[in-house]
DNA sequence: AATATTTTTTTGTGATCACAATATTCTCTC
DNA sequence: GAGAGAATATTGTGATCACAAAAAAATATT
């Protein structure tokens, strides 16, 4: 993966991207569609292409774009300001990792989400990430223990506030800080693929969620770390991604939310 | 991924690439350096980029291309005789697959192979790989034995000529077309990822072997599906995969293909 | 002669343009 | 009015150019 991690993202203002079709005053064509972008600040280190690309993954993953809808490369452009290249750039890598879809008729769109999808998912979830916790354990330090303290300290601030993005963004980041504790991993960039494949629907899914029903279920994890028993982290980090799904699962209507329409 | 699999492909000729360095007649230079290239047909439905995906990436699995020597987009881009820009994309979405790593310096190298990740890419792929088998055996038909069975008459043909390459590239024809039985497949282009990061590699180890030594395990597997025993099945790939790793490690003198130099 | 500094070349990126493929809209016919 | 066809607009791709960053070569300095 061409920019390892680096996801300490935090979300900053809101434009609109009126999806480039037309601006008749009578809509009603179907596929015309507006989005609103979170927009990331683009620090001087930022590179543009990256910036770009980091930008439209945390759109995706915040379920901000809706699926089945195309993505075009210029419209993408003219809401953000640059030239189509480093869009072009960005969707090609995001086609590459599962997050976007190109059709035939190479339109870029979202996937819609199945019902065997979704299970196929978190079953490579479980199995990818179990492993790498696992491979993770033995390099703990001390200062990983408190890094994914606060970091977990900040989930329970963003469950507090219900915001919901913050809730899957940071949750990523204590689980990519846990594996990465592993200097050999390999398996993050297979599962960050993951994530970006479960993330816009998951992200709609917890939306809906009340805050009672989320459990922070790190706490369990890092007594394992702390314990140095590698097996109960296996089974808190399988616990932990067994428990979002439940409660993806738990939330009402969810199955309105599968394939929609093909 | 974008163009899902397709990648029945045979070698065709060879041109040789002279990374567009200088072509003074002292060769004073070390990082002046020529590679042979395995040149693909271009077919009249293959698109310019994914020609140049494809044969790049056929390429790499050959290891023809040999690791920590940079590759450039515009030296890529003279000897296949186009633009720089499909190249561009190609090598971006190798990049993203883990195939190739883009150094800070912004410079495209194949990535050094160290003991660590390597056990870690062979423990992935047994991983991955006893995962799909297992999701794709309730779907495999009569018909889908018959083309498993041919594609291994391929593999001892090659393996008959002592054709690494072949044996390679049709060996993973074999393990695709099992795992892609299953309509609802997600975890191929992650087991793709991992061969590609293992291929370089591995080519290497396998034109080393000799022939008496590879053995031919993919009829365990074939027995495992004609009995409907999905448990044997898992075994019988893992062993597989296990087997092609003994060899591997086999071949005499391997270690010193283990980062040479940092 | 070996190191430090400057000059030259090469490289990746972002921008813009041309073009063919596709999608959308308009027009015609019944 | 509704469906088929033509005309128009939009899109992704490939090519080319300009530019800043980086590498390589050449020069200067000790």
């Amino acid at each position: 993966m061409i920019n390892g991690s680096s996801c300490g993202l935090e979300p900053l203002f809101v434009i609109k991207y009126f999806l480039s079709l037309s601006n008749l005053p009578s809509m009603k064509s179907k596929t015309l569609a507006n989005f609103e972008l979170l927009m990331l600040e683009k620090t001087a280190d930022l590179k543009t292409n990256q910036w770009v690309y980091q930008l439209i993954r945390t759109n995706l993953l915040c379920g901000k774009i809706e699926p089945g809808l195309p993505l075009t490369i210029r419209g993408l452009a003219e809401a953000l300001d640059v030239s189509p290249m480093p869009v072009r750039e960005a969707l090609h890598r995001l086609a590459c990792e599962g997050a976007v879809e190109v059709k035939n008729n190479r339109r870029v769109i979202v996937p819609q989400m199945t019902a065997e999808k979704f299970n196929e998912l978190c079953e490579l979830r479980i199995l990818l990430e179990t492993h790498a916790a696992e491979g993770a354990a033995p390099y703990i330090r001390e200062e990983d223990i408190t890094r994914l303290e606060t970091i977990d300290a900040r989930i329970d601030e963003a469950i507090k506030k219900a915001d919901s993005v913050n809730i899957s963004l940071i949750n990523q980041e204590f689980h990519r800080t846990l594996y990465q504790a592993n200097p050999f991993q390999i398996s993050i960039p297979l599962i960050e693929s993951v994530w970006l494949q479960l993330g816009p629907f998951s992200q709609i899914a917890i939306a809906k969620l009340e805050e009672s029903y989320i459990v922070d279920r790190h706490v369990e994890a890092i007594d394992a770390l702390k314990q140095r028993n590698t097996f109960a982290l296996r089974r808190a980090i399988e616990a932990d991604i067994r428990d979002g799904i439940a409660s993806i699962k738990s939330v009402e209507g969810i199955h309105g939310y599968f394939e929609n329409h093909s």
